[in-house]
DNA sequence: CTACGTCACTAGGGTCCTAT
DNA sequence: ATAGGACCCTAGTGACGTAG
């Protein structure tokens, strides 16, 4: 199977959809991320071994494996150097699929699910990757469909809650947790590091030394991460202005945005823009 | 020992301005 | 739209103190 990526034409505003999918057989040591999303997804691994990182903390996968990213986590992963991993996987969204996730107790602090059939997840996988190739009226509805099954081949019989050798997180974690959430919401805005710890209840020196700590990020740099990375997302929509993606950001200053975004990615806004416009002429291929 | 606060210092983020 | 320079202020960080 050649490597695939396909996106939901049609996608409803329902409490599950399925926004894409792909599959990939990486090369050794192909790293993803770090990055920031804002939509979940779910990797089914088919083969090989890689690492995940996620919320300051490293899993091992090997097939049969899947793990979750949820909207706003900093998250990266990586391919093994000698066994590099095949994978799929399914992007979704809806308020559904937060609730339906927790009931399973798969949660940022629980990303990873083992000793499911991966014959069943692998044909679920496929079915909606299928669905959404097709591109037709209905896929919405049939990749939705396929999505709860796929969700409920997750819950299984034996559920995933956890098990009492397991540490649960910190306070600490859970307050670096919450700056991650505050900083997620609020990136549009103009924010102050002070304010945030203010509203967190903690010194901003403080704040600063914990976050680093669990994160690998200052609080700034992930601020500026998230702030990126959403921008561009925002830059492949053709009707917005380099302006309006800046003010859409948190940059009320689009020069300064520009500066910002080439530091970051290596080219302006515009480049970028000229460059993923060449790359891929039709968005849902 | 751990969690948190305070202080002082420094790097660089953010803004403004001008030029292209 | 982008680049570059100047300047001010904010954030990051190390060292140290305090409380439980």
């Amino acid at each position: 199977m050649r490597d695939t990526f396909a996106t939901n034409p049609y996608p409803s505003k329902g409490e599950l959809v399925v926004t894409f999918g792909g599959y990939a057989q990486t090369e050794p040591s192909h790293k993803a991320g770090p990055s920031v999303h804002d939509h979940m997804l779910v990797h089914l691994v088919l083969n090989g071994k890689g690492k995940y990182h996620c919320m300051g903390r490293e899993y091992k996968l090997a097939q049969g494996d899947s793990f979750f990213i949820f909207p706003g986590d900093l998250v990266h992963y990586e391919a093994d150097a000698d066994e590099p991993w095949e994978y799929c996987w399914i992007g979704f969204r809806g308020h559904a699929a937060d609730e339906m996730l927790s009931k399973m107790y798969i949660t940022a602090q629980r990303p990873v699910v083992s000793g499911r059939s991966l014959r069943k997840l692998r044909l679920l996988n496929n079915r909606i990757l299928q669905s959404l190739q097709r591109g037709d009226s209905n896929c919405d509805l049939i990749a939705g469909g396929y999505m709860r099954l796929l969700l409920a081949e997750y819950a299984g019989k034996k559920a995933n809650n956890p098990t009492e050798g397991e540490t649960p997180s910190t306070m600490i974690q859970q307050q670096v947790e919450q700056a991650i959430r505050w900083i997620t919401l609020q990136y549009y805005q103009p924010i102050s590091i002070e304010n945030m710890a203010q509203s967190l209840g903690y010194h901003r020196t403080h704040l600063s030394k914990m976050f680093k700590q669990h994160t690998g990020f200052s609080p700034m740099n992930y601020l500026l991460k998230v702030r990126m990375e959403r921008a561009k997302l925002l830059l492949q929509n053709e009707r917005l202005t380099v302006d309006q993606v800046a003010s859409s950001v948190g940059f009320p200053d689009s020069l300064y945005f520009s500066k910002q975004f080439k530091k970051w990615f290596g080219s302006s806004p515009t480049d970028y823009r000229n460059i993923t416009r060449k790359r891929d002429p039709s968005p849902c291929q």
